[in-house]
Order: C-alpha cells, then structure tokens, then sequence
DNA sequence: CGTGATGTTCCGAAGAGTGGAACGGCGTTC
DNA sequence: GAACGCCGTTCCACTCTTCGGAACATCACG
C-alpha cells in the first residue's frame, strides 16, 4: 500500500472509532489512550472535534466516550445504497421463509467476513449474528466460500496470520483448508458444522457481479438440532438458487452461474 | 465552539462522508470535489486513505464512490451500544402490537431530529420513516415535543434558521411555534396532522433520564385515513405510558415523570 | 490521431497538528 | 482539612504532515 497517498488522521480516527464495540462500548481518555498509545493530549484534541461531529458522545454522568449518532446516520445511508443487499432483500427473505432458518448476507473485507444484513426466522432456537459483525475468514460456511474465491495471495495470507480454533471442527490445518476450499470450488457451496459455535451448522453459496467476481456470500445458519442430511440437501439447492438469483440481477453471465 | 480544540481533518473527512446520501450514494472525484470546493489533488488523497479503512468504496466499473462498509459496522455497534434503543426496542415492540401503528424513536441532534430506531406495522398502508434520517426540527410530532424541552437559545436559533414549510399544516409562524411548545409543555405530548407528509399524522412524548432531562422521543405515527379523535386520545395515553417506562428505566425519578 | 474530459502523481512551501508539561478539579486517604 | 493522587483539560513552540497548483496519465469520443 502506498504510505504517501494518504492522511494519517484519517487513520488515526478511525483507530480511535474502532475501539468501540459493542463489548466495549464506553471509554475514559486514559483508558483509550492507554489502548492506543497515544498522548492524552493528541486524544482530547481528537475526542473533541469528533464529538463536535457527532461521531462520540460523552456520558454527562460518567464522562466516558461513546459511538455517536452520527454513526447511525452513515450506517443506514451504508446499508441502503448497497447494491447488493437493496436486490439480495426480497431474495433472503423468501428463502428464510421456505427454510425458517436464520439467512445471512456476508462480505469479505481485508481479512474479516463482514455480516451485511441478516434475516431472523420466528423458531425461537435460532442463529442470531449481528448485522456488521465480524468472523474469521477460515471458519464456517459463509467465510469458507467467501475465502475460496480469494486470490491466491490473499488465501496465503490469511493462512499466514493463523488459524484460530472457534471449536470442536475449526479447520486449523492449513492443508485442510485449502483443499476444502478447492472442494468448495468444485461444487459452488460450503457447508459447516460447529465450526464457529458449538450448536451451530450452516451453508453459504457464492454471489457473483457482472464481471464475474465474487462480491459476497449468502448463507443460512441454524441449530444442529435441526440438522438432518436431508434438509441440509433441500437448503443447498434453495441457496444455490438464490445466490444465483442475485447474481443474475447484478448481472452476472451465464457461465459464471454454475 | 472552541475553536482551537479541534482537527481540521476530521471536519473534513465529516463533510466528505456526509454527502453520501441515500438520494445520491455515488460521487466521481470531481463531482464531489465540486460540492465541497476541495482541489481535486487534496480530495484525491483524502478518498485513498478513506477507501484504505473501508469507509469508502469505489465501483469497479464507473469509478464513483460510495459508503464503504465499515461504516455499517461503526452503525451497528452505535446502535447496539445506545442506551436508549436498547431500553425502549421491547417497548417499542409492544406498543407497535397494541396500536398497529409505525413507532419511532427519535433524538435531537444540532439543528436536527435523528430517527434512531424504528417499528414498522404490518398495515400494508403505513408510514415508513429509515433509521437515521433527518427531519426538521419544527414539523412533526417527534420534532416539536423534543423542540419543547430545549433550553430558550437552541429554540431560538432554531427559529433564526428558519421555518420552511413541508406540507399544509407546517407550522411557519414564530409566534405560533412557541406557544405550540407551551402548549407540549404543559400537557406532556405533542400532536401533529400534516406537517411533515400529506396525509400523516402522529403523536410523540418525551423520554426523560436520570436527571430530569429529555434525551429522546418516542412517536407513532400513521396515516390520516385511520385518524379519529378516539383513537388519538387512546394512542395518546399509550406513548405517555411507554415514555413513561423508558423514562424510570433510564432511572428518571416519579416528580419527573408527571 | 487530436481533443477534452477525467483520475493520478509530484514536490516545495506553509501552517496544522503534535505532545510534553503545567494546570485545575475532584475524590480519597491519613 | 491538608496532602495526595488521579483524571481531564489547556497551553505553546517546534516540526513533520498535509496542502494544492501543476504536470502527467488514462480514457472516451469524434
């Protein structure tokens, strides 16, 4: 990456925004300061002007910081003028209806799988993950097929970084992996079973645009007490379908379409 | 304002992010760099460092910029990690169920009114307001019951701004105005038919936190082709009760509380 | 193949941001 | 109630980062 062509205050606010989870939603200026290694002094400065903006908050009891409304503003100007997720909508939430299974719509982005909406079924065992949540790029469904895709490079890297176990069948072996992923190339889908939670099992079948590329995953996410061969079967091919449904309307090729 | 205190960058980095809109989600370089009367060399870099962070993205066949996905992420935990929301969505909820009416929660923000979280009914006619979208601080139920409880100056600057017109029964009369407040005031809610959307009305009370102060809204809103004075007065009581709830929830104390 | 529009890179100058240090307010300890 | 310690806030002179005009690159169009 080019360290020139950039603004190192742009990077440093979003240090300081990125500390913010929904873990750990509040900070005092020493506790943040200590996290970012960075001058009280240069972080007051900084708090301030984003609170000016709106981007923090800070609780008039406890003076901690907190995300700020603005956050909320972008978030949904975000989330609405996604192409994909705007034409994925009405797609997901047919497929959740016919499978009653928690459906997710994921991205990759350097290094995590990004959850870019979801939609929750009415079972009241169910998956719940939080739309902008972040996951592993090597386990379960979702990110495995997202990973698949990858450029070779980018698979080699996140290989390098490691491979957490989440649980009982995390794939750590970096063998493994990438023959799962060159499995997963083959038939058009992935599957995973406890792999990022115990309890949980999944399948994610690949979005593709009109170039080709895959820009995200459609995945369905239920309780392994629902798990059976035979609706695993069933959801495969209603995923695939609509994977490609939204493919199609983002114009992808026929050949690309399996 | 003070001034000093403050990181032009992150000013600037605000302004270009907040051209996004839901209206116009996709800006060429030199678009945006005519908007913001920026040079294009200095807008150029400051697009790279944001697109490095994922708070902007660019299509990869027209070359405009739009909301990266990060900023999805940043909503999220803003949302998730708000208090408020948190308190009042199972509120909301049962209000939504009683009433079949959309239910919002609203918060003033410098010179605006920010929906932070909403309910919509299964009434296939409705009123669909987005989280995070802006209103004027003067029309609107939501709008005027938070205009109320703000201290004398914010109201008067709000008045100096101005007061355009939205519909028929926008109110655009400072004098008329003040006395609505005084009027919100004494009763503890705030009616509005048409002055935002022909053919909307609604109701809004005021969410009051530990100390006393009004620190959000909660409205409901639907369209005027199931308006009745009955129902109103029914309605009225309701958000007066949920308002009420997430007011002692936020620890607001009984002589605060009407 | 020229023309005009866009996006991208370069580099010297200037001033915006930096952070150590000193200050002030508040609660706690002795 | 004086002294202490912790935290947030302000100050200011130095310096390194950002600024932006201008040159360059790329592309679409005629």
């Amino acid at each position: 990456m080019d360290e020139r062509a950039s603004v190192r205050t742009i990077d440093r606010m979003v240090e300081v925004l990125d500390c913010f989870s929904v873990d750990r939603p509040a900070w005092s200026l020493t506790e943040l300061s200590a996290r970012l290694d960075l001058p009280k002094s240069t972080l007051h400065r900084f708090l301030v002007g984003l609170e000016r903006n709106g981007l923090v908050r800070r609780g008039h009891d406890d003076n901690k910081w907190r995300p700020g409304h603005r956050l909320v503003i972008w978030g949904s100007v975000a989330s609405a003028t996604n192409d994909i997720q705007q034409i994925a909508a009405p797609i997901m939430r047919e497929l959740a209806e016919t499978t009653r299974e928690t459906i997710l719509l994921t991205e990759y982005h350097v290094g995590e799988v990004v959850c870019m909406d979801k939609i929750e079924t009415s079972h009241s065992v169910r998956i719940a993950l939080d739309v902008g949540s972040r996951r592993a790029p090597h386990a379960g469904a979702s990110s495995k097929v997202l990973m698949a895709y990858l450029p070779e490079d980018e698979v080699e890297r996140i290989i390098e970084v490691g491979l957490p176990r989440y649980c009982e069948r995390t794939i750590t072996d970096p063998v493994a992996l990438r023959s799962e992923l060159e499995r997963i190339r083959q038939c058009g889908y992935a599957l995973s079973y406890e792999e990022t939670d115990c309890g949980a099992w999944g399948i994610a079948t690949p979005v593709r645009d009109w170039s080709g590329a895959v820009v995200a995953a459609v995945g369905l996410a239920g309780p392994t007490v629902r798990y059976s061969d035979d609706a695993a079967q069933r959801y495969v091919a209603l995923c695939c379908d609509a994977a490609d449904a939204i493919s199609r309307r983002l114009g992808a090729g026929r050949a690309d379409i399996r």
